[in-house]
DNA sequence: CTCCACATGTTGTCACTGTCAACATTAAGA
DNA sequence: TCTTAATGTTGACAGTGACAACATGTGGAG
């Protein structure tokens, strides 16, 4: 594995192109992002990168492993985000709220990004160990934050993982919404992100008796 | 507009193949089903039906139309899936219920079928008015039943279409979760279902002060 | 019944794509 | 220095979606 030149020892290119792979991963995302997934060729980036067509093929296998790497870097900034709502926030209740609303502005920001994020299975028998462990990690920082939240009292001490689905299911679904265009205007987004979390933390939170099973 | 034999008259072939857009939307259907959106290809479809590569072009623009006619149909089914668990459940609390689980349960079923429905935009400039009517018209089947469930004083008469975006985007997202492997097994996939019915139903029906403001 | 216009299906062709095999070049270590 | 593996290039190929030109059967006008 050659290293990237990074103390800036030598100025001049470092290897044939400097390292390609970061900037393979840069530019398909960049076409992602302007033009869709289906619109990105594996050709198109080699030639904006000044690099012949195959090239790519020495760092990834194939164009699927080309996108599940771009997946994988969205997890992964996904996860900063929410990390970042959830400690900048104060860890309490409007944390928690501030990170569901991270997780929605991420996701009409960057809405190509997000498609191909979730556009296939994230099981890793299928897409591979990566980007299932990614995905995997932000979860994780919803788990985490919930967990807190339980400790403190302020959310029903349901089973943690199942709530965290719940949570997670809702602000994908309201995402998604937005994201096909089935929310007419930013104002409707708003209204629904603000009505969703307010309707989410009356279902989970603690303060009434509870009906049903909480079930596991 | 020539028609179908429909009434068995001349069981003979009432045309060059009978009808020939019928058999391509079911054709298309089945690969995607059995093989996934990306493996479905224009000449397959064609030759399995015994007809000729380009002869699609005479029902559908181009791929992507026929897809969008795929994932009209997709709604269609949907929504009769989703009237028949309301009806059939009686129009009430339990039968709203049972149409969140009859939508998870579609979902799953016809894992790829549902990713074609919401693989791309909705918006009806984009994916032309049909898409978007039919999308609509599944939509407005659980607009009309949580109407109903407001005006029997069931659930919160807070603005009918922000709550029903809501539910839409709970089952969605507990759907896309099952859909894309997140959930490891079967009985976590009823378990969240059974959590997701019971938390969404304590958030949104009445019989609780609430904190925050409405917001339409 | 005849005949023509039109809807429907076919053949030929094209640009483009992903992918592989064979080859060229450069960095890095012995 | 010289080898070796990593990295990039060229040539090629099978498939794909799409269009234009052509063929064929249907149904209605006369």
């Amino acid at each position: 594995m050659a290293k990237i030149a990074g103390k800036g020892r030598k100025p001049r290119r470092p290897y044939h192109h400097g390292n390609l792979r970061r900037g393979l991963l840069d530019e398909a995302l960049a076409t992602i992002r302007a033009e869709g997934v289906d619109r990105l060729t594996l050709r198109e980036i080699g030639t904006r990168l000044g690099v012949s067509r195959t090239a790519l093929y020495r760092h990834f296998a194939d164009k699927r492993a080309l996108l599940a790497a771009v997946a994988t870097e969205g997890f992964r900034t996904l996860r900063q985000h929410l990390e970042a709502a959830w400690v900048e926030g104060g860890r309490n209740r409007e944390a928690f709220e501030a990170m569901g609303t991270a997780y929605i502005r991420f996701a009409i920001a960057n809405s190509s990004h997000y498609r191909v994020m979730f556009g296939g299975s994230i099981d890793p028998k299928v897409c591979g160990p990566e980007l299932a462990a990614e995905a995997a990690g932000a979860f994780q920082a919803l788990v985490d934050a919930l967990s807190s939240l339980q400790r403190a009292g302020i959310v029903r001490a349901d089973d943690t993982l199942t709530t965290a689905r719940y949570v997670w299911a809702v602000v994908h679904g309201v995402s998604m919404l937005a994201i096909n265009g089935q929310l007419p205007d930013p104002v409707s987004i708003d209204g629904l992100t603000r009505y969703t979390s307010d309707r989410l933390l009356t279902g989970i939170d603690v303060g009434r008796a509870l009906s049903g099973a909480p079930r596991g």
